[in-house]
Formats: structure tokens, C-alpha cells, sequence
DNA sequence: AAGTGGTCTAGACCACAAC
DNA sequence: TTGTGGTCTAGACCACTTG
């Protein structure tokens, strides 16, 4: 019945091998997130009414509402009774660091506030053959790389290197990752345009090297979690390689399954 | 408009104090997760059809939609097409092994198999002080404690001790727990009515005493994973107590960070 | 063919925020 | 008062499974 202009709902009487039936309200999805990426709408913006959005794609309200559900149910958009939907920030006071997921073994991590950073390093290389493939470069390509130390009430507690495509953080000094006010997720968002959606982690148990155990001032006898991210934005193209190693001696690593 | 007879829909003209306005579907989501708990239907079996839940609850068959909906969003039901929708099991041969994030760092942890199980004990003890917190009981009460070895090809990894309320595992063997064939938690299910339906993990980088590192047979130096799980019934019920020991040589604890 | 979940619609009304 | 998202309904039709 209803079908959008520019594309078909596939449906199970097509060809053999053809695209699995799609929902309209999918094609909605894929439309605004389309939107979102191409940056029509900027972090932190509303985006339009549900009706507005019905108009525009020519569908019910109720098919809209399902296909942005989804995007809040990702943590793309956030919706917020009688104001509007809004496109996701990293800036957002409630969900702040939603990707540190580090917590102090006692006391509330609000109270203790956000971590001081200090950066000791921040230069352009060449990526080496694995952060290439994590980044989905070439090797040789130019990546932006920047070492640092984040401390907890002046105890080091977090050394991290962290990779990122030349191209798109073309002119990142150590000074903007120093100094931003906030989640450095949220600065990739305002300075860069990246805004990172998802991430996944791969964590062992490591010693440290002389020079790490500098840094963090510990022995190296001290084990310490050794945590490789990559982080993705929209259309999970990974824009970010972090590898930290995390002191857990007064703090750890929480997890939530379900 | 519609209300159920045994609870009225709180409005936002009630008294102050009074509990939030709660929508139907949440109404209709708590009967339904009453009678999940109530065991009213088993783990894998089917429950009653929508549109038979919407004659049961006097409600339209989209508001138990929305409340089925957010129950199948939880992992506590499948929903099947065609088919219908099924109490959640850990015995599902789709989703098993759902809480073991420790991934082999090549290769595939399907083709690899299940890990062979060693029990070194199972017994009847009185909980300790911080047993007894985690699992909601009084100081000395009855629990049962075991613990195991996991092992892949051979390679003993995992380390772990458990801990359940003496109570609802009353009669539990080292041969249950060493022989069953599937899932530990499957077993839960099966034989003690116990379904674990999410758990919080907490994550440390230690090094092993020695005795923990002979059962693992590596040296005391090689730092570990300590993962401390406590697994939830329904109703955010604490049911049991996990201290794991993972060996990350060649493994890594997988985390998707959304 | 019958029954299940899945999609889509149109319309009514409610809760919340801003003007 | 207006506009937003949130809830609820009733009905039509589609896709998948089973007999």
C-alpha cells in the first residue's frame, strides 16, 4: 500500500536472492539515520515532530514512532516528553562517560567528579599494520596518536593510547585534549563532527612495563587490566583505537549482563 | 477508560505522594512477569497468545504487544513468528553461554565447544559475612558452596567458586553440577526451578596465591582476571555468587559497549 | 486453512513543557 | 493554549508455521 519514491519494500514474492522483506518502519529508521550522519541534524538538535516526520516520508505517525524507538533504544536519539527528540551528544550531563565504565570500589563516581587529564604526548604517524586494520585504513596511512594519564583525587590511575584517523582529526593538539570541559567524546563531536555510537572492548589481565609502571606509579609486579577499544560511528565505521590499562586496586571494571 | 479490576491506573490527580502514573502495558508487563515467576509457565514453554493475554487482562492486543514487547527487549521472552512467544531458557542452544564473555583470541568459541568441567567441591557450609550481603542472606545461614575448574582443549582457564542460597539448591551434588550436559545455569533451571535472568559483574586484574595457581597451572606472576558475578531471579532476587579466576593468555573477556 | 506474531493505519485522549 | 511525545484502541492486512 504505502511504499516511499525511492525505495521498494522488498517482499517475499521477489526473485530468489533477493533483499529479505524490509518493514517500512525500518526504511524510516534507515532514512533519519541517514539524516543523522549526513549531520542535516547536529548534536543536540531536535529532530522533527513525529508528525512532521510522517509528513515528510508520507507514512503514519505510529510508523515513525516505531522506527524512532528503535534509534532511542540505541542511544542514537533521546526523547524527552513534550520537548522533542534530540540527536544523542556525549555533552549530555545524565549519560556523561557512558563508555568509562571504571568505578571507584566505594563512594559515588558524581561525587568524586571527572578525572584530571594529562597528556603526554599527541603526533601525527603512520599507522603501524594492526591499528591500520582496527582503523580500517591502510597501512602507512596518516593516524593521529596521543598518549595520556587520567588520575582519580591525584592518583594516576588510567595510562591510555589512543589512535585516530589523520583525516578526519586533521589538527587535534594535545592542547584540545588537555583542556576540553567534558567527555573527550564530546569534543570529537564539536571540534571534529564524529560523534562515536558504539564501542566494543576486549579486556585481559597484564603486567606493565617499566615505563608504564612509571606512569602510574606503581610497581611492576602490579597486575592491571589491559582494555583495547575500538569505538564506532554511525554505519560502524571505527574512527578510534584506545588501549588503556586501568589500575584496579581501589577500583574496577563494572559490567551489566542480561 | 480501561482499568483492571484488581489495580486502578494511578493519575496524576492523585493524592500527593501517590505512586507515578503507570501505564496499562506496564500493569499488564508486572502480571505477566508475576506469573513467569509464579511458574505458572515453564522455562521453553509457550505462553498464552496475544490475543488470549488481551481477553485475560480486558486490554486491547496492542497494549499486551508493548508489554511483551519490553519483556522479550529483557531476554525473559522469545518471540517467535508464526509460532508464538516462549519462556526465556538458558538451555536455548541459540543463546547459551549468554553471561560467558571469556572468547578464545582466534577461532571460533562455537567450533572450540563447551569446556570440560572439573568439580573440586561442592558443600554445605554457613555463609560468610560478605556471602551473606551478596546473596541477601543472614550471617551463617545455609549455602551451598562448590567450586571448578573449566577447561578448553585441555587447558584448565577458569577457576571459580560459587556460592548459592542453601535453601533453593538444597540437594545440589558435585555430580549435578559436574555432569549435566549444557549450561550450569540450564541445570538451575531444570532441576531447582531457579531461572537467573541478569547478572553484574565486577572486574579486577589480580595475581594468584598459590594454591589458585597450581589449580590453573601457571605461575603465581601471571596476572589473571578476577570476575565477581552476582546472577538475579526475577524481581532483582540475588541467587547466586560468582568469584571467577580467567587465565587471558589466549583468551579476552568481550564487552560491547553501547 | 487456521493460528501465531509482525506491520500499518487512523483517531482519540493523556502527560508534560513552554509560551 | 499549543505542540511535543506517550498511551490505548480497533481493525486491516502481511509473514511465518503447522496441520
Amino acid at each position: 500500500m504505502h511504499s516511499i519514491p525511492t525505495m521498494s519494500a522488498a517482499s517475499s514474492t521477489d526473485s530468489p536472492g533477493a533483499p529479505a522483506f524490509s518493514p517500512l518502519y525500518l526504511q524510516i529508521k534507515g532514512l533519519i539515520l541517514q539524516s543523522l550522519q549526513q549531520g542535516e541534524w547536529k548534536p543536540g538538535a531536535a529532530i522533527p515532530s513525529e508528525m512532521e516526520l510522517a509528513a515528510r516520508f508520507r507514512v503514519s505517525q505510529g510508523t515513525v514512532r516505531k522506527a524512532v524507538d528503535e534509534l532511542a533504544a540505541e542511544n542514537l536519539v533521546l526523547r524527552r516528553q513534550g520537548k522533542g527528540t534530540f540527536v544523542a551528544t556525549h555533552a549530555e550531563q545524565q549519560v556523561q562517560y557512558r563508555f568509562l565504565k571504571l568505578l571507584p570500589d566505594t563512594g559515588d563516581a558524581r561525587v568524586e567528579g571527572p578525572a584530571q587529564r594529562r597528556v603526554l604526548e599527541c603526533r601525527r604517524v603512520r599507522a603501524s599494520a594492526d591499528v591500520a586494520r582496527a582503523l580500517a585504513l591502510r597501512s602507512a596511512d596518516a593516524v593521529i596518536q596521543a598518549r595520556r594519564i587520567l588520575s582519580f583525587a591525584g592518583v594516576p590511575t588510567i595510562l591510555e593510547d589512543i589512535w585516530l584517523p589523520g583525516q578526519a582529526f586533521k589538527g587535534l593538539t594535545a592542547e584540545q585534549l588537555a583542556n576540553y570541559q567534558g567527555p573527550t567524546y564530546a569534543m570529537f563531536e564539536l571540534d571534529f563532527g564524529v560523534r562515536m555510537v558504539r564501542a566494543e572492548e576486549k579486556i585481559r589481565a597484564v603486567l606493565p612495563d617499566r615505563e608504564q609502571a612509571q606512569w602510574l606509579q606503581i610497581s611492576p609486579a602490579t597486575p592491571l587490566l589491559s582494555v583495547e577499544r575500538i569505538a564506532y560511528t554511525y554505519n560502524d565505521i571505527p574512527m578510534e583505537l584506545r588501549r588503556g590499562l586501568y589500575r584496579t586496586d581501589s577500583r574496577h571494571y563494572r559490567n551489566a549482563l542480561s
